[in-house]
Formats: C-alpha cells, sequence, structure tokens
DNA sequence: TTGTGTATACCGTATAGTGAGTGTACAAAA
DNA sequence: TTTTGTACACTCACTATACGGTATACACAA
C-alpha cells in the first residue's frame, strides 16, 4: 500500500534525523537507521537508493521546519525590525543552549561532506541558506530598510557567524551579541520615521 | 635518538594534516595517515596513543599558523583600520576560492565531534578562536577604537559566518561583502580625527 | 675494555568488530 | 498472477587498536 509505504519512508526519514542530527553523518549507521525505524537494512535500502540519497532527503526535510522557526520568532515579536531582528537570535540563544543542541545540521553536513563537492546534500544545504537569507530580504524590504539586500545577507552572515560560533565555544554570549550587531545595522537603514 | 623522534612525529602531523583536512576526521583512517607518513602503523601508536590525541595534535599545529596568516595581511596594508580589516577578509576570499580549500579545519572539526562534548580537540579549536578574536581585540587598542573589544568581537563573528557561508555556497562575494560589514562597523567606533 | 641492562624507535601481523550494500525468499495486495 | 513491501542471512572490505618481537644506542659495572 501507498500509504504504508509513505508512512514508512517518513519513519526513515525520522530515525535518520535524529541519529545523523545527533551523533554525525559518518558516524551514524545505516543499519543503526534502520533499528531505530524499526525495519530492516533491506527495507530501508527498499526505499531509498544510497546513503547519500538518505542524507539528502535529511537535509530537505529540514529547511522549511528551521526556516518556520526563525520567522514564528520574527513574526510574534513586537517593535520595530531591530525588535524583531533581536528576537530572532534571542530564539536562537535560548535553543542552541538545550544540551541536545549539535550545530547546525546544514553547516555540520556540509563540513562532514566537504570532500565530496557537488554532493546533492550540500546543495539541499546551500538552498536552506539562500532561503533564510531571502526570507529576510523580504522582510526588510515590507520594512522599507534602505539597502534591504544587502543588509539582509549582513544579518545572515552574523547568524551563521553566530550558529558556528556556538558549535566551537557554547557561549550563548555570543549569540546575544551577533543579535546587536545585526541589530545596529539594520538600524542603520531604517527609515527616519521609525528611527 | 630524539632528533629521528621529532621528525617522524612531525611528519605523521603533517600527514595527519593533510588527510584529516582534505577528507576529514572521521573518514580519514590511521592506515592512511601512517602510510602518507610512511611508516608502519604501529610506529603511529608509537608516538601517539590514539586517533583522537593525533587529531588534537594536528588542530592544535594549525592554531599559530593560521593566525599568523591573517595578521600578515592585517600588517602589510596601508591605510586605517578599515582597509586593514577589509585586507583581511580579501585576503580570506582569495584562498578560500582555491579549488583545494575545504572550509575551516576548526570548524569542521568542532562540527564532526559535535557528539564528543568535551573533545580536547574541540578545546582546541575554542582555543584558536578566542585567540583570534584577542588578535583583533588587541588591534583595535591600539587603534584607539572606542568599543574595541565588543568591535572586536563583532568583526570575529562575520569572520567566522563568512568562513561558513564559503563552505556552504563557495560564493567569494559573500566574504567581501562580509568585509564591507565589518569595515562598517570598525569605522563606526573609529576616533574623530581618522575618519 | 668488555659485558650487561634498559630505553628508544620501529616493524609485521593479528583481532574483534563495523561498514555499506545484496541475493533470495516469503507474504499480502492488486 | 504479478507487483509491492518486508525480512533473514550474507559478502567483502575496512577500522581502530593490541600483541609480540627486533635493532640500535647509551649507561654503568666488571
Amino acid at each position: 500500500m501507498t500509504d504504508t509505504k509513505n508512512n514508512t519512508k517518513r519513519r526513515i526519514i525520522e530515525a535518520a534525523n535524529s541519529l545523523f542530527y545527533m551523533t554525525g553523518i559518518r558516524a551514524t549507521s545505516v543499519d543503526a537507521i534502520a533499528e531505530k525505524a524499526g525495519i530492516t537494512k533491506r527495507t530501508l535500502y527498499y526505499h531509498f537508493q544510497s546513503k547519500d540519497e538518505l542524507i539528502t532527503e535529511y537535509l530537505s526535510s529540514r529547511d522549511q521546519l528551521n526556516l518556520h522557526v526563525y520567522k514564528k520568532w520574527f513574526d510574534e515579536q513586537e517593535g520595530d525590525i531591530t525588535d524583531k531582528i533581536r528576537a530572532v537570535f534571542n530564539g536562537i540563544a535560548e535553543i542552541t543552549s538545550h544540551p541536545k543542541w549539535r550545530g547546525c545540521g546544514f553547516q555540520r553536513t556540509a563540513g562532514e561532506l566537504a570532500n565530496k563537492p557537488g554532493h546533492p546534500a550540500i546543495k539541499a544545504a546551500s538552498l536552506h541558506k539562500k532561503n533564510v537569507e531571502s526570507w529576510l530580504s523580504e522582510e526588510f524590504c515590507h520594512g522599507s530598510l534602505k539597502n534591504a539586500e544587502v543588509t539582509a545577507r549582513y544579518v545572515f552572515l552574523l547568524l551563521e557567524g553566530a550558529l558556528s560560533t556556538m558549535l566551537v565555544h557554547h557561549d550563548p554570549v555570543y549569540i546575544r551579541e551577533s543579535g546587536n550587531a545585526a541589530a545596529l545595522l539594520v538600524a542603520h537603514e531604517m527609515p527616519p520615521e521609525d528611527h
């Protein structure tokens, strides 16, 4: 049945998501994923052609989910754009402080696959990051920022810097300070009546 | 002879450096390192207790080397601090555009070892990043910047963002724009007579 | 000077386990 | 009857590390 198929496939991706993220791509065996999904390895290979394909689908499945979290923090914050941007960084500071946080899955996967240029999973990571930047750019346009695109890129770069620094230092202060820098750059481009 | 010992040890670290960086930590076998160093695996284990120890020494050996490159770009650039900072980002844009560039080794190693909190190699990565930030802070102090420490952190975060973004997108434009943002934040803190 | 003990530096060969991916068979659904 | 989804048992290559053993060099006692 197609329904069963999708269900099994979803369970596999869920198991892959959890293990790839917590343990790392290379350190996670296909056996472990199959076991966690409650199926045989042979069944996994019925649904996916290879481990590489599974890696790619894992990352792709995270794209909109992660983006949605950022959007929620942004939208639910009262105030002007600097307040909303700060809210995103504060949100990140909070979730990355959780002991189960293991860095940005997209960055880490791209890092592990750095020896395989052109790997589809790297493209999935690239796409996700482009989506984050585009979203920022749109919000800044709607907010009538002067150099919306460039500013979005600055904020995006600070976001990436905050994430990768958190992975190394495990100190959320860096994320909040990154948010300060972002707010500063955004305020610099705000129309006069808002500031 | 101690001389021979150091020589062998250095050769091992050199081989480890090359393979760990190009291929990744987990994807590199101890066998491959021994072979590249031209020794037996038994000899490698005579000089190093474990693969983990080798990983740690590999990263530690890169700390001052990488920092020195940044310093050189900074020192050799004529002009004010914004010019010098831009020179650092331009230098990074150049080397990261080389086809053999595989991302920041410290970030990538921290990413691969994310499932082993407290791993000595992660501490080595953390130390290196602290050294980069401290160096920036010192330079900004000597340059009489107003909020030297905070500004150094901002620039550091942009640097990390530039490196991790380059790993995902392979587009050096991001690095130059990151340099623009850094220059902007630095200019904002410069004493009036210089600006 | 000669002999003996000990540390250094190295090699070749196991070993116990894990890795991704397959061949074949069986059951249920279409 | 054919297709679809699943399982068991397997291959073969690789992996970190352990073990047993050897050649050289130097220190000190006879």
